[in-house]
DNA sequence: CATATATAATAAGCATGCTTATTAAACAAG
DNA sequence: CTTGTTTAATAAGCATGCTTATTATATATG
């Protein structure tokens, strides 16, 4: 009767689901100081790491549709995190740029995860924490591969020259 | 130059943020032939496992907000999953009771679930199974633990003389 | 040029989570 | 019994995801 319990492996949904759940409470608990919610966060470090992102390739990074880029981007432009900058060339694409209150708030809100992270992984050991984010990206592959056979993307023939 | 990559444990957040999102699409996609989503998936595996429970349970159960829970009963009891049942002598509760379509899908489901859980975990072997597990159970716990001690809920005296 | 197709962004409407506030009932104390 | 507190469920309104449909622009083809 130690510590160590063996969960069972039909929790795995569960799991993921409740430590997702609760990651995002805890981002957004400690993202108010900033005014940021979870999501957000998440838009403004890709939006800082890639500077002049379209909505399209935002959409793309996160893996979430294109609307709900947009419509997070409207509360975001509001709150004065990103601007919508006009494409030089083609006047249908908008690209996304931070502010300069994005890029102030970054790193603090990068220590602010690096400290959720490790109360969250506290515990394991510099090794199981490394299984476990290897583990995870496995996973996020497994599940990225189509599993729809039935309807492929049929022949994209691209001929660049 | 081999498949083992050391995925960075900044990407932590982001890694579990995926996998809950691929997981619960898969869900969905597979939950349709049913016509149930991910959440009322969920929930109807606590409703069958514990019959009688109410709503308050049920959002205990779950770790979401009992208006979380009263909406989610909405739309399941449209669509003939459960019931709400009054309770025998207090009148304030009502008792959310699988019908009989959700006793004769759950095994469908579980077995649904099952392999989900199997094609995420691809290419992980029984150990790292267990292990990816076992550490997501730690992180769960980690992340339950209140963490706020700041603003501490005051003296609750209780005198329970 | 005209027309067809593809792409970027958005609109409308839904599901699921939340916070905050309300209602009804139970319970406790006087 | 009355008054106050707690508890169970719900209502209202917001954020974030989705699907499906629309609009504007770009691009490819006749």
């Amino acid at each position: 009767m130690q510590l160590m319990k063996q969960a069972n492996i039909d929790q795995f949904g569960f799991l993921i689901h409740d430590v997702a759940r609760m990651l995002r409470k805890r981002f957004e608990m400690r993202g108010q100081e900033h005014g940021l919610s979870s999501a957000q966060w998440r838009l403004l470090v890709r939006v800082v790491r890639e500077q002049n992102a379209t909505q399209a390739r935002l959409a793309e990074l996160m893996e979430i549709e294109p609307i709900s880029v947009s419509r997070l981007i409207d509360r975001m432009e509001q709150a004065g995190w990103v601007r919508r900058c006009p494409h030089e060339t083609d006047r249908r694409v908008k690209l996304v740029v931070p502010t300069d209150k994005s890029l102030a708030a970054y790193s603090a809100i990068k220590a602010m995860a690096g400290d959720v992270f490790q109360a969250a992984m506290a515990g394991l050991d510099e090794d199981q924490q490394q299984a476990l984010v290897n583990a995870l990206a496995t996973v996020v592959e497994n599940l990225a591969t189509d599993e729809t056979p039935a309807e492929c993307s049929a022949s994209r023939i691209q001929a660049d020259t």
